[in-house]
DNA sequence: TGCTGTCTTAGAGTTAGTCCAAATTCCATC
DNA sequence: GATGGAATTTGGACTAACTCTAAGACAGCA
């Protein structure tokens, strides 16, 4: 866990027990949880855990670069400590959430965007995992 | 509205009073609305329109093929009646969502996906309008 | 030890959307 | 035109995700 206090100090971030809980678990996660699932995660370790602090946790470590919010689902945001440019699969059925490796893809400008400054841009697949081979 | 009529029947929707209504508006907007910009909207000429309405056809629309659902912003999904294959940018600072033509990206698939069934691919690109020229 | 500002908390509030059961409308058939 | 079953609409209750608030706990330091 000294790993976890590190990471938020290096982010102008002061480590309290809650954070460094919270921290614990999203920034290290390849599950893509939302904010209700960090909660029921963190609290199994850590009971006495509010639902406000990790609205709170997760809104400070967006803000400050720990980790990147995803629109991607219907209703709510999930969470994603993976900074490297990298592309989305939904599954369908499961409402599972894969990476996909930045070089799968290639996304090409091939005319310009007149009046527009972009940020980012994201690719989402959307589909259904086939029984056949193993995950991605 | 005899167009709306139509185009229900054409697929397999009943045309009633407030289907038409709401047709009226959500298949030929280029505004991307969200259900309550739907109802706030149509029920400027046809005020009794309720809630639940809306939402009941919007979601019809939606399975019968009339329009597509995107999950683009926070908290709320917003409907689309251009069918045809198309990329959106989002503007950071008003939340608009603009249509970008398929033709001005490429998006190559350069290696495989195993195990997974590929239904769609969005590409979402977030930015902010700069000021000079005139909106795409 | 006390002070000040930060952090956490429970619960109330808000927003987007669904569910439900009653009322209304539609439409085929008599 | 009347009638009855099905489809549609309605308002309000409900839910989920999230924010706000105000009060209390805690941390750092003088």
């Amino acid at each position: 866990m000294e790993r976890v206090t590190k990471l938020l100090r290096e982010h102008h971030i002061q480590p309290s027990a809650q954070r460094v809980a919270v921290g614990g678990y999203v920034l290290f996660t390849e599950e893509h949880p939302s904010a209700e699932q960090v909660w029921e995660r963190v609290k199994e370790n850590f009971p006495w855990l509010s639902r406000a602090t990790v609205y709170n946790t997760l809104n400070l470590f967006v803000k400050k670069g720990l980790i990147r919010e995803l629109i991607i689902t219907e209703g709510k945001s999930v969470f994603d400590p993976r900074l490297d440019p990298h592309h989305h699969f939904v599954d369908e059925e499961s409402g599972d959430i894969l990476d996909i490796p930045f070089d799968t893809l290639e996304v090409r400008r091939l005319k310009d965007l007149p009046g527009l400054d972009i940020h980012e841009t994201q690719v989402i697949i959307r589909g259904r995992r086939s029984a056949a081979p193993a995950g991605v």
